[in-house]
DNA sequence: AATCTATTTGCAACAAAGTTGCATTTAGAA
DNA sequence: TTCTAAATGCAACTTTGTTGCAAATAGATT
């Protein structure tokens, strides 16, 4: 529930901001800054831009490549990829880290982790 | 070498090319768009981004969000960050990984990883 | 080395993306 | 209900990225 959400990071809960998250989540991976500002026409794009901010710095949120565009995710449902440098082909891949808590002193909120490679067909060749 | 590098991934070489190249090199791990445009300012804009988005379709360059920004990575050349989300401080960190040699048929040739959390000075706050 | 051609480059004008300051509104605490 | 810090909308703005086209050039061909 997005509230609990919220509040879970210690966010106002408003309307603009659920509304954000909602399309956030519906639009799953394709959660670029052009399809929520879509997604979002009935607000300003202002307040989009700071609440995508807010919710980045508070840990809800996070940020991540996928091909060419910069995608929205809510923190916990990142995913991993491993690509084939020849061909391309891309496959996902489980997280292979344990929720470590501490490195150098700072509280982990998310990870980026994406491998590269030569898939078993490009070996072959 | 530049130029050798340039035929590898089949790019003509030119001028623009090897400084743009240089640059991202010289930047290490700093190689916004905005640093390298401020570092080629002698070339128009429109080269440059032309060239960076060129160069990452041929494979030599690509793309990682680190903290903030947007970097671009000569491939293979990869260090790791732990990034606050609050204040953008960055801390470079050890490669956690041995050199693990096959995952999903895959032969790993390159990886990355990027962390967030909040340091601990923002966690005072 | 002179010629040729697809690629690259610069320029100018443009479009899209993102920011800032400020007045108004509102969530949630008191 | 009142109060205040945070959130929002608006307008004007800056920055970032794109497009079309003419000129220049890498590197292949002869």
């Amino acid at each position: 529930m997005i509230e609990e959400l919220l509040k879970k990071y210690n966010m106002k809960v408003t309307d603009k901001r659920v509304t954000i998250l909602e399309n956030i989540i519906k639009l799953e991976e394709q959660a670029t800054i052009k399809n929520i500002l879509t997604n979002c026409k009935d607000m300003d794009k202002t307040t989009v831009y700071r609440n995508l901010e807010a919710l980045e710095a508070s840990g809800l949120l996070t940020r991540e490549i996928d091909g060419n565009d910069i995608i929205y995710l809510v923190n916990g449902h990142h995913k991993h990829h491993l690509t084939c440098v020849k061909c391309h082909e891309s496959v996902e891949i489980d997280c292979p880290f344990d929720h470590q808590e501490k490195v150098n002193g700072y509280t982990i909120t998310n990870h980026y982790l994406n491998l590269e490679g030569v898939c078993s067909n490009c070996q072959k060749k």
